[in-house]
RNA sequence: GGCGCGUUCGUCUAGCGGCCUAGGACGCUGCCCUCUCAAGGCAGAGACCAUGGGUUCAAAUCCCAUACGCGCCA
């Protein structure tokens, strides 16, 4: 195992969606990649966002997608009713990890690194628009920076509660070196003394993100495009707190198709939602891995295990990336394909359970399954192309009017009764025979039987190949379905 | 508003100074295969490499502006 320690960093604010699963991934495949450890750390500090039923939802969204954490929440309660977390880093929740923000604002504290500031909302607020209509730009104004203790005390008894703020240089540059995007070099100007610890006590994301960073030894920080302007800020965290900073790589973003950020308004963006419209996991990771990231020989597919040893960071594109619903589509019909139709069924299980085709002899569903197994794209398409094996014919309208509403067609349907029910031996090969020796005597194009013969005993014009749809259906379906297809076509009355 | 990032076929991308009359994948069109639908095979359309200036014998590739998009700050 390799020194390299990663970590993917959610907010239990939502379900898991696109953008962070793909972060997840990405982080995933370069630990794998690097015989590295891969942790998982739930960002629990916004407590009026924050729900339980989130971070349900991120683990399973994590399990379902196959991206397994070494260190992090379990999932499990503990006795005292709290998340169970794995790995020696204690809690990996961070409202449980308050001693350490703690510890930390002490120490900056101490050394003058950071100060108590007593602006209220409402004073940072007006100087803001006052800047902003002066046109000037909107700073902080450092009142706070060298406060005395009398003026500490005078706040302290209006009831004014502090905040901590790091001290941030005003002149000089602060430089990123970015694994993707290079050297980004930021006007230290521009930086406003970083709100550490809120007025509530509690720590700020850029604050508590660092201090777990340091203490959890994470040693490359691959994260969204949109951390980028926060760095900076961070990384002048780590300089006062004396702490090597991580590298740094950030991720461009994942757009909807009308080029703004990924988001409900363009459908699907919950991970799990994938799950219940039929995707498969190792079609999420391959899908996922190539929005953003590609090969020098543009693979578009990767075998199992064949991405987490090709995963690199420098084939980051750091141009966003357009989210493909139809590339999806095809590629999760190329997995399927490559799936035995045992394995299909096991996935589609919960889709034939909805159709009632579950309860159903396993041999023949099988095999059924498996005729039609280049044509599925969602293991939501499996119940309805095997259900007429199962279940009565439905005959649809169109097919109806298009194949079996013709001229000659009743007559054919009614040869093929007399014909299929002489047939001995209900087998692809001998039914082949038997039905092609009769389109030649009759003198018509092979096509003018088999179509009506195949939406007679199917009802739906496309579908497996003929004979062997006509074996697995068996010769009393076969002939029963022919005589119900007749009697759609007699006069009403 | 400031700062940052980005800009190659509709989409994902290859490309890191000459191999580019720009390659691959999805999608699209046509043909082949064929009992239907798919799958598969083959072929094709599709990108003046955002725009304008430089640098160079030579630029999609380097530099500078502009435009547009996105993000961050509050």
């Amino acid at each position: 195992m390799s020194d390299i320690r990663v970590r993917f960093a959610p907010s239990p604010t939502g379900y898991l969606h696109i953008g962070g699963a793909r972060t997840a991934l990405f982080n995933w495949l370069f630990a794998r990649r690097h015989k590295g450890v891969f942790l998982l750390r739930i960002e629990d500090t916004d407590e009026v966002r924050s729900t339980e039923e989130s971070v349900s939802a991120i683990l399973d969204s994590m399990r379902w997608l196959g991206l397994d954490w070494d260190e992090g929440p379990t999932g499990e309660r503990t006795a005292q009713g709290t998340w169970a977390s794995k790995g020696p880093k204690g809690s990996y929740f961070q409202m449980e990890r308050m001693p350490l923000y703690q510890e930390a604002v002490a120490s900056l504290l101490a050394s003058g690194k950071a100060y108590r500031c007593y602006c209220t909302k409402e004073e940072i607020e007006a100087a803001r628009q006052k800047a902003l209509a002066e046109k000037r730009l909107p700073r902080y104004s450092g009142r706070c920076r060298a406060l005395s203790e009398e003026q500490r005390k005078a706040f302290e008894a209006e009831g004014r509660k502090p905040s901590v703020r790091l001290r941030l240089p005003d002149e000089g540059e602060t430089a990123v070196d970015d694994i993707i995007r290079g050297h980004v070099v930021f006007e230290n100007a521009m930086l406003q003394d970083l709100v550490i610890l809120k007025t509530t006590g509690g720590p700020t994301y850029n604050f508590a993100c660092v201090v777990d960073d340091h203490h959890m030894g994470i040693t490359h920080v691959i994260r969204g495009d949109e951390h980028l302007p926060n760095t900076p800020s961070q990384l002048r965290l780590y300089e006062a707190l004396g702490w090597t900073p991580p590298k740094f790589a950030h991720l461009s973003m994942i757009l909807g198709p009308d080029g703004t950020k990924l988001s409900k308004r363009h459908g699907a963006t919950s991970v799990l939602e994938y799950k219940t419209q039929g995707f498969l996991p190792e079609t999420m990771r391959n899908y996922l891995a190539l929005l953003g990231w590609s090969n020098p020989e543009s693979q578009q597919l990767f075998e199992p295990g064949e991405l987490e040893g090709k995963f690199d960071l420098a084939g980051c594109q750091k141009n966003p990336a357009t989210f493909d619903p139809v590339k999806l589509e095809w590629m999760n019909g190329t997995y399927l394909r490559k799936l035995p139709a045992g394995r299909v069924i096991e996935a589609a299980e919960p889709f034939l359970k909805a159709a009632g085709l579950w309860d159903v002899p396993r041999e023949k569903l099988c095999s059924v399954v498996d005729l039609e197994r280049e044509k599925y794209k969602l293991l939501t398409d499996v119940p309805g192309r095997v259900d007429f094996f199962f279940k009565d014919v439905v005959y649809d309208p169109k097919a109806v009017e298009k194949t079996l509403k013709k001229d000659g067609v009743d007559p054919v349907l009614e040869g093929l009764l007399t014909l299929l029910s002489g047939v001995a031996e209900f087998t692809e090969k001998p039914l082949e025979a038997a039905i092609r020796e009769f389109v030649a005597s009759r003198g018509v194009k092979p096509g003018a039987v088999f179509h009506p013969l195949r939406v007679a005993v199917s009802g739906r014009t496309d579908g497996p190949t003929l004979f062997l749809m006509l074996e697995k259906l068996g010769k009393d379906a076969v002939l029963e379905r022919l005589g119900k297809a007749r009697r759609l076509l007699a006069p009403a009355g």
